[in-house]
DNA sequence: GATCATTGCATGATATTTCATGCTTCCAGT
DNA sequence: ACTGGAAGCATGAAATATCATGCAATGATC
């Protein structure tokens, strides 16, 4: 039997069920991007990078980890983070202190100047979030949230 | 009347709400990371950047688009696209005509070579999608899904 | 306790990104 | 048509990121 043109079937099917407005990976990171890009003006209104907020937002929350722990939750490679660190260290902001259990690892604290800049940082990004809520569509966001809190952890779980 | 001393209601409130791991432009930037880092690995063992991957995609779905039209689908500027672009042009994968209705702009099409690779990586990326969901736990990734489109609809409507 | 592998971080060289700005082409108002 | 402004893309110079590798400290094995 008579079968359609191959190039034919391939196109309808793209038609049909669109790829990329689909594709959980460029919904992921396209929401991500457009979620965060206001925020990321007010970190950088502020004097800083993003990983750099990052860093501040990782060590509030636990005070005096070493590098290799900070690199993936701020989502900088090692060798970035290293360097942004230093800077951060120049500028007052975190202080850098050998461990003395294993003398190879550095842990990093913020310094006074540092935690008050944490601080206020971290309450922009919470009435950052409050707005963004605010325009999703009522318990659209909470919903996200938890969802979103459920697929980390598996995909974390998983090293 | 007494109140308790202001840096230890902090620290408080700071433990009993962990900040980070509910934060949502975390969770987006997390998650978004650790569920593409492996495909992204597929990407750069294809000879491509993610940037250049995601232009083959776009592309794939709507051909001759322009510079301007891409570089946020891309989720790359302006001027990093069009280098990308020179490049994968350079490659023989795309290919750069001036629109004659507006010679300012610049469309980009697919080269033969690049519709193949572009069809292949995308069969690997349902592949991978579908990897991934089988990793979450059952409906979670498609009620994800859902989610996330209602979302990047609403965020992407603010223009 | 000597050796070998590994972990943790730093760093040099290279490649990439970014920012501002330049150059065209188009459009609106006159 | 002429002028001012904006859109679309390109590009140089400076800042950053990346990759591989180096070095030091630790742990494991014999």
């Amino acid at each position: 039997m008579d079968h359609p043109d191959q190039t034919d079937a391939l196109e309808e099917a793209a038609i049909e069920r669109p790829f990329l407005s689909n594709y959980l990976l460029f919904l992921l990171a396209s929401t991500s991007a457009s979620a965060s890009e206001e925020f990321h003006a007010t970190v950088r209104a502020n004097g800083l990078r993003v990983p750099e907020w990052r860093v501040l937002a990782c060590l509030h929350e636990e005070d005096g980890q070493m590098v290799t722990r900070l690199a993936p939750l701020a989502l900088a490679e090692q060798s970035r983070l290293t360097r942004i660190i230093m800077q951060m260290d120049a500028r007052g902001l975190v202080e850098r202190r050998s461990d003395p259990e294993d003398r190879r690892r550095v842990r990093i604290y913020l310094t006074d100047e540092g935690r008050a800049l944490a601080e206020d940082m971290i309450a922009r990004a919470r009435d950052h979030e409050a707005e963004l809520l605010s325009v999703l569509p009522a318990g659209k966001g909470e919903e996200l949230r938890k969802l979103l809190k459920e697929v980390h952890a598996k995909l974390t779980a998983r090293d």
